[in-house]
DNA sequence: ACTGTAACTGAAATCGATTTCAGAAATGCA
DNA sequence: TGCATTTCTGAAATCGATTTCAGTTACAGT
């Protein structure tokens, strides 16, 4: 069924199905009534796709996402869906699986004339990826990076962070071991990073003291390295930049007999759905990821209709959550 | 950059510039070249949208989901994702939150004209969703739920509850409370509570006597059930229907002062990802949803291909997950 | 040299919608 | 009534690719 076959039914022509299809033009009463029949009648979709190619515009937005089995991904996602259901939006989602030439390539073929604008969520941004980006006219918004000249959506990561070591040195802590990530990844690998060594210096704690350990994102890493951690010293407290991190961190401790918090203290970041749920709960701080996504999206939906890139930074806030997984040191 | 602007570049027409593009055809060597030349120089992308509308397909596919956050419907998108790489197709996904009027809607849109094929997790089929499908005349595969005529990816709730209940009576429990889900939803909320009365029945033991709770999905919802369950009288084991309302359960009892499984045994069905690092870790049953997601794309790429729906059921494996939260009764 | 086939090429039609444009009908206002 | 708007309509162009078709050139075989 197309427009042609409508129009034939109706008695019209095809410019006059059009017309009352979109609400747009003159239509006398009657010819309405007798197309709106017909259209319900035989239940007619017009072809998206032909809609798409006259209109130049997609009414789909494109969503790289390096893993979306994860809970960082998908409830970022989920966000987007919620903005781009209200603009009338459809979501194309390209799961990259990590791997930074499927990005560019994504990026690539999203380009210009599929979608009407992209969403990235990075774990890296090479120069490859600026250079692609930058030949792209479509607005593009990136989530949990900052790229200069592109509207961020971020995680305030450094002050996140940095409140968390600030609360383990409150508690008395000054032997803090550290468990990252890889430094390709800005954001969890260098700002959190970054924010734990500048609290223990402002704290006037020696970082060169402390036990460091740097791993992917699994909690299988973070398991051995704390036991690698342990043959070598016992730290009073453990910062894990992330939950999965931390949880790994805590059986290892709990598999080598020690008690948590009561010897070692342990936290994490992101406050995955059952961090609260652990024995112990878990002391973590919480990112609002749904939110980021709807930000993300409300600031490329408006970047759509205006047209411009805009040089934007959205901080999203996060939340304490102290649980019971640290405990005070007593002199 | 159109075809068009290729075409006068290289001096050529647009017809041999779609031959080289497509590798289709006899085009001579060296217009080819230039041809190659131009492409190259100029990064050109075609339009996708257009491509679409002359080849009456859309190299997408369309992905249904009750709620992209949640661990099941991420892992089988995960899924889903690899297999349509593989035959270079998108994936269009529709977040419907549960609202089946909303379903409904994207099977309209979707429908036959904006992609090849559409794989659906439905939580519930209602005769209008019957409806809708059996209008649409492109490749429909389900996922987790049977529904006659269209290929379905289940996982195996039936076989799989029942050894989890199985096991518990092996362990000497009867007094087994159930905490289920609302039977709207056929696979979790009617089959895993048939499965465990089965095997109840089949045991010799009383059904009637059984505790039951029925809610939602939520953690915070068994964990009420759990607490106003503990108030009436207090069972050996309990059988949660996912792993979430197990948590739930599991909480419940922690509070009220009971050790698990000392007091009560808790098991779960799913295997949430961080299930095994829970105390006591869950036992549970492993679906590899993933694998689901796979199937189903695989089984719906091979519709499209011939064109022709089967009604066909394909069996997901499951995978018995011992762990510590069960204990064994002594007589 | 001649013929038949294979290799090659581009003009034009096509996919299914929207929109412009020009003309026709209806209406308002003097 | 006459003239100017406003309302209404459909033919045709358009979006950017692909493909058919008809025509040209190259080449092999006799």
């Amino acid at each position: 069924m197309k427009i042609k076959d409508i129009a034939k039914l109706a008695g019209v022509s095809p410019a006059t199905v059009s017309r009352v299809m979109n609400n747009k033009g003159y239509v006398k009463a009657e010819k309405r009534k007798a197309v709106e029949r017909v259209i319900r009648d035989v239940n007619y979709q017009p072809n998206e796709i032909a809609k798409s190619l006259k209109n130049q515009k997609s009414k789909m937005i494109g969503v790289i996402v390096p893993k979306i089995s994860t809970e960082t991904a998908s409830r970022v996602v989920d966000g987007i869906t919620t903005v781009a259901k209200e603009h009338g939006y459809q979501l194309i989602i390209a799961n990259t699986n990590l791997d930074v030439e499927e990005e560019i390539r994504y990026l690539n073929f999203l380009s210009n004339k599929l979608v009407d604008g992209i969403i990235m969520m990075a774990t890296e941004i090479t120069p490859i990826h600026e250079e692609v980006m930058s030949q792209l006219t479509i607005p593009i918004v990136i989530v949990g990076q900052k790229l200069e000249g592109y509207t961020s959506v971020l995680h305030d990561d450094y002050r996140a962070s940095k409140a968390m070591v600030n609360y383990l040195i409150d508690k008395g802590h000054t032997d803090i071991a550290f468990i990252g990530v890889d430094p390709k990844d800005e954001a969890v690998g260098v700002i959190r990073k970054k924010a734990y060594t500048d609290a223990l210096e402002e704290a006037g704690i020696s970082v060169s003291n402390q036990q460091f350990a740097i791993g992917d994102f699994e909690i299988e890493t973070a398991y051995k390295s704390m036991g690698e951690l342990l043959t070598r010293s016992q730290p009073t407290a453990v910062f894990a930049v992330t939950d999965h991190l931390a949880i790994g961190a805590i059986h290892s401790i709990s598999d080598h007999g020690l008690r948590i918090p009561d010897d070692i203290s342990v936290v994490g970041i992101g406050d995955v759905k059952l961090a609260k749920y652990f024995s112990p709960p878990l002391t973590t701080v919480h990112y609002m990821f749904k939110t980021s996504g709807i930000k993300a999206a409300e600031a490329l939906f408006e970047n759509i209709q205006t047209g411009v890139r805009k040089n934007q930074d959205i901080m999203i806030d996060f939340q304490f959550e102290e649980r019971s997984s640290v405990c005070s040191i007593i002199k």
